[in-house]
RNA sequence: GCCCGGAUGGUGGAAUUGGUAGACACGCAGGACUUAAAAUCCUGUGGCCAUUGCGGCCGUGCCGGUUCGACCCCGGCUCCGGGUACCA
């Protein structure tokens, strides 16, 4: 017995099952066909679950690789978790539960939620960050990053045995290397170095590392973070205080490839955006390293600066130091020592929130010291000042007040000399510094006259002739920060011999993280891991304690798709060979700077060491916009009324401060859509706030209109329903504004179908936007009325091949091809979703019931909607599943049958468009086309129904 | 501050990149069916004027420019969103 009615419980529920049973969306690594990969970012299993948000992306994409399924590719579509990370350990702290098993329910409960959107997901290929099997190849990668070092003469990564070949035969005198200086020495006195020694050395080459630095040390979380981790001073996550903190850590060496991670962007098809922020992220700057002797070194030392800015070397009227230069207690004289060497501790140890706060304060002292102009031979002084950052460049800087709004703020600050080098009629530089890199030199001597560009080659040239310094370039990218002082992530596989870092064998990866009794950090540095006695020591010396970063395992588990359960390498050749890079990348842009950036170093690395053939990971990227929610705020101002709570609510907030603010539940806020009313909560909303919230119970609120509430109500409900204002902002979906719509819900009351279809039409797949429900009851009306096209009210399937195809339904059909597939290509989806509206509408004026069509219509509707489309296929006589079928080939001439383009012949001579409009009317126009021979010709009788002439363009009649 | 985006009806958004602006949908108004409601269907819907008829004028944040023709290109603003922040 068929339904008559479109029942989406049941047709999404029984194809799900179908499709499972089936493995219907399972592929091989081999095929006859073109391979093509589809990507979505994997979620972090957080214990919150799936919000209507987080499908956005996952519908698009699944779009795509339907589509391309359709179109005769062999479609790699997986889908996996993210599962190491902060937010378990957390949980696991609060409750003592293992973190493995909250993952695994959270990651249950995900399943479920996908599985009930109808994505056609590989899930035999799902990878679980957190699985040893899996994270056996992330320890195997940061032991091939330790066992290399990066050539620059190559500009690539080598085996670290090459470089000590290069060591023992000739020293280091001829090795470029990307890293730190290293002293020279040759292979002499590298024969003589001890183990430590080497080691100590090779430290400086390795793409993996040790180095003691300031590191981004949050209290709270005890750990140290990465600088993509710290925002405005606090922790992503958390928003806990962060503080600088001299630590040894593990590094990995990505400014190694800064310039190719720069080059690499101009050949893929990512967003101009992403490419900006990643661009400003690896902070490229070209300049020279110059050298300023400091008089009176007891060690004849001279001060290196960098400076995009030779051309202005002659306006260089002191220098700064940052507080961290390893040579600022030496430079500091005595005569300064006291109020300088104070300055410096306490630069040093400011936090970064305080540091970041007062930006705009400018503070220093004088060292006591001077160096030598270089140029000029003029002695000028050395500062000491926090606007000089130690981990750039070299640390310290020549100022040149005239021409650097910083410098300029610093001279007038502490009454500096200002000298203008740059000719500028409007500039008083006295007043205001003139920092645009245009313009001509003056007061530069042999640089004067030349212009700004001309003059900075001009200056470099003399730089390097006179053995000054010379010219070079800058990145503001750091190494990553690689260790996590914490449990629920990859055990570095590294033990110490006295020691020496030395990695573990192959043979006994992986080395699986041990069960602790508390996941609490230490709060010493350490990772909880330390306590564990039996683990920590081995035969051979005592291991590594920290783990890996969140991001080390999503750095390329877009490779462990392609063959997850191989235990002889990341994923066999074959595989990576048949499936390449991903084609098709989606997910959102809040990445940019974090996984983005570090998968790219890394398949680079990969490429380099021979395990991959292309060196960038994701050929085209799209980045989703969020879904957010509407935050509702409740202001309430607390009034104290005989030692009870008593609340004030408002419709006029005049000073925040006298409210308290409280996130309320979206669901009890009336009119919350519309814009022009003020939204409130009512009676229920106030009583559905008091459950929620402790602390309300017997609290007595008074509403804006007057009217006394109390705790409970009752007998309070009068003629007047007390408003308590709320004000709406747009704002993230999260579990704390209350605001989280599930997809489950959206599933059960309209289906899989409608919810793809709805979160496609909300509007272009990149823009964000809040979520509403208003406006899918029209997405749900239309797969009504498509099913309505094929499906009688008695149940009986429709249409038949009895009589032809109609000219205007064929129009209809194949408009609707070629619109969607091209629109698909180019991730337009929500103009799709119209198409298909506008093709049904059609359809049903017509009264189409020719069976070709209509079924031609489902394939190109079944990417969007594929659970209507396979059961109407299914009742349409059909075997196999739609997802078999082929895209339907569009014909060209379907689309002209009752409109026509016509270029004009005026008195047997063709007219341009231009000169039609210049000469005639849009009457006399409009005349002449009608007489036209081949319009009469064409018209055939006929009186055209309209006429369009738009001057300038070619003329379009319907007839 | 600097670097990217963006601004179109009451609302979300179309206009395939210089060629009929406002598709499609929501909302709203009116109507049909119904005892009634739901559901469904039909009509209207940028603004102002004319509406016994075809119609006219103005309109894509603001000002100016290029062009036969501009939401689209150029110059100058205003506001909004994102990235970044003493990077020399």
């Amino acid at each position: 017995m068929s339904e008559a009615h479109y029942n989406h419980r049941f047709i999404e529920h029984k194809w799900q099952q179908t499709w499972r049973d089936t493995n219907l969306y399972q592929v091989e690594n081999k095929s006859a066909k073109p391979a093509y990969y589809v990507l979505d970012m994997f979620p972090y299993p957080s214990g919150a679950g799936l919000h209507v948000g987080h499908p956005l992306g996952y519908i698009a994409s699944d779009i795509v690789s339907r589509y391309k399924r359709h179109n005769g590719f062999n479609v790699l579509h997986p889908m996996g978790y993210d599962a190491f990370g902060l937010p378990a350990e957390q949980y696991a702290i609060q409750t003592g539960q293992h973190p493995a098993t909250t993952t695994e329910e959270n990651i249950n409960r995900y399943r479920q939620q996908m599985d009930r959107i109808g994505f056609s997901y590989d899930w035999s290929r799902e990878v679980r960050t957190c699985e040893p099997s899996y994270y056996k190849w992330t320890q195997w990668i940061f032991m091939q990053l330790f066992s290399h070092w990066f050539n620059a003469n190559t500009n690539r990564a080598e085996h670290i045995d090459n470089l000590v070949a290069i060591f023992e035969n000739e020293g280091n005198v001829n090795v470029k290397h990307a890293g730190d200086d290293v002293e020279s020495f040759i292979a002499e006195e590298w024969l003589n170095f001890n183990a430590a020694e080497k080691e100590g050395i090779l430290q400086n080459y390795r793409l993996a590392f040790i180095k003691e630095t300031t590191v981004n040390w949050c209290e709270e979380l005890g750990t140290v973070l990465a600088n993509e981790e710290v925002k405005d001073g606090v922790s992503e996550r958390g928003g806990y205080p962060v503080v600088k903190k001299p630590m040894k850590q593990w590094f990995l060496r990505i400014t190694a490839y800064a310039q190719r991670l720069l080059d690499g962007l101009d050949t893929i098809d990512w967003s101009d955006s992403i490419k900006e922020i990643q661009r400003n992220w690896i902070g490229r700057s070209e300049g020279a390293s110059v050298n300023f002797a400091i008089t009176n070194d007891a060690q004849q030392r001279s001060l290196e600066i960098f400076t995009t800015r030779p051309d202005t070397i002659f306006g260089a009227t002191f220098m700064v130091v940052a507080p961290e230069h390893d040579w600022v207690e030496d430079l500091i004289t005595n005569e300064y020592k006291e109020e300088t060497s104070a300055y410096v501790e306490w630069a040093k140890n400011r936090s970064e929130r305080e540091r970041m706060s007062e930006v705009k304060k400018v503070t220093g002292a004088f060292t006591g010291s001077y160096c030598t102009h270089p140029f000029t031979g003029k002695q000028i002084p050395i500062w000491v000042a926090d606007y000089v950052l130690g981990g750039y460049g070299t640390g310290a800087i020549m100022a040149v007040p005239a021409h650097d709004s910083r410098d300029h703020a610093f001279a007038k600050k502490f009454d500096l000399d200002i000298v203008q080098v740059i000719e500028n009629s409007d500039a008083n530089v006295q007043e205001e510094s003139f920092d645009a890199k245009e313009g001509t030199s003056m007061n530069s001597d042999f640089l004067d006259g030349l212009e700004v560009k001309d003059a900075i080659k001009k200056a470099i040239d003399f730089i390097e002739t006179k053995k000054l310094g010379y010219g070079t370039i800058n990145y503001k990218l750091r190494d990553a920060g690689f260790g996590r002082q914490r449990y629920w992530g990859e055990p570095i596989p590294v033990v110490f011999e006295n020691g020496i870092p030395k990695l573990i064998s192959d043979s006994e990866l992986p080395l699986t993280l041990p069960d602790v009794e508390n996941y609490k950090p230490t709060g010493t540095g350490e990772s909880p891991l330390a306590a564990v006695d039996s683990w920590v020591n081995t035969e051979s010396g005592v291991r590594e304690t920290d783990t890996m970063p969140g991001w080390a395992g999503s750095s390329w588990y877009f490779l462990r798709y392609m063959d997850p359960t191989n235990d002889q390498a990341i994923a066999s050749k074959d595989a990576i060979n048949y499936w390449g890079a991903v084609d098709f990348y989606l997910g959102g842009s809040e990445h940019a700077t974090g996984h983005l950036l570090y998968s790219r170093f890394w398949t680079k690395f990969l490429h380099d060491i021979n395990v991959i053939p292309f060196d960038e990971p994701f050929k085209k990227l799209v980045n989703q916009g969020m879904i957010q929610g509407v935050v509702e705020t409740l202001y309430l101002k607390k009034e104290k009324t005989d030692g009870k709570n008593h609340f004030v609510s408002a419709d006029k907030v005049e000073n925040a401060d006298d409210y308290t603010e409280i996130p309320v539940h979206v669901d009890y806020v009336t009119d919350y859509v519309k814009t022009d009313a003020p939204s409130y909560l009512n009676l229920e909303g106030i009583r559905s706030f008091q459950d929620f919230r402790d602390g309300y119970d017997d609290a007595i609120f008074e509403c804006s209109n007057g009217k006394f509430i109390d705790g409970f109500f009752e007998g309070n409900e009068g003629a007047v329903e007390p408003i308590f204002y709320t004000h709406s902002a747009i704002g993230k979906m999260s579990k704390r504004w209350f605001n989280v719509v599930n997809p489950d819900d959206i599933c059960e009351e309209y289906g899989a179908d409608t919810l793809r279809l709805y979160e496609m039409f909300l509007g272009p797949l990149e823009d964000s936007k809040p979520w509403s429900i208003s406006g899918i009851d029209g997405v749900y009306r239309f797969l009504k009325k498509t099913w309505k096209l094929f499906i009688d009210k008695d149940g009986n399937f429709v249409p038949t091949n009895d009589r032809p195809a109609e000219k205007k339904s064929l129009k209809t059909l194949h408009a609707t091809i070629k619109k969607v597939g091209d629109d698909i290509q180019r991730i337009s989806l929500n103009t799709c979703v119209s198409t298909f509206m506008i093709a049904v509408n059609e359809f049903t004026e017509q009264k189409c019931t020719n069976k070709e069509v209509l079924e031609q219509f489902l394939i190109v509707l079944a990417p969007f909607a594929p659970h209507i489309c396979e059961e109407l296929w299914e009742r349409a006589g059909h075997a196999d599943s739609i997802a078999k079928a082929n895209w339907p080939i569009f014909e060209e001439k379907h689309l002209v049958e009752d409109s026509k383009n016509y270029p004009i012949s005026i008195n047997g001579k063709t007219r341009t468009n231009l000169e039609l409009s210049l000469s005639l009317s849009k009457d006399q126009i409009e005349e002449a086309v009608l007489a036209d021979d081949e319009v009469q010709k064409w018209l055939d009788g006929k009186s055209p129904k309209k006429v369009i002439v738009v001057p300038g363009r070619i003329v379009n009649l319907v007839v």
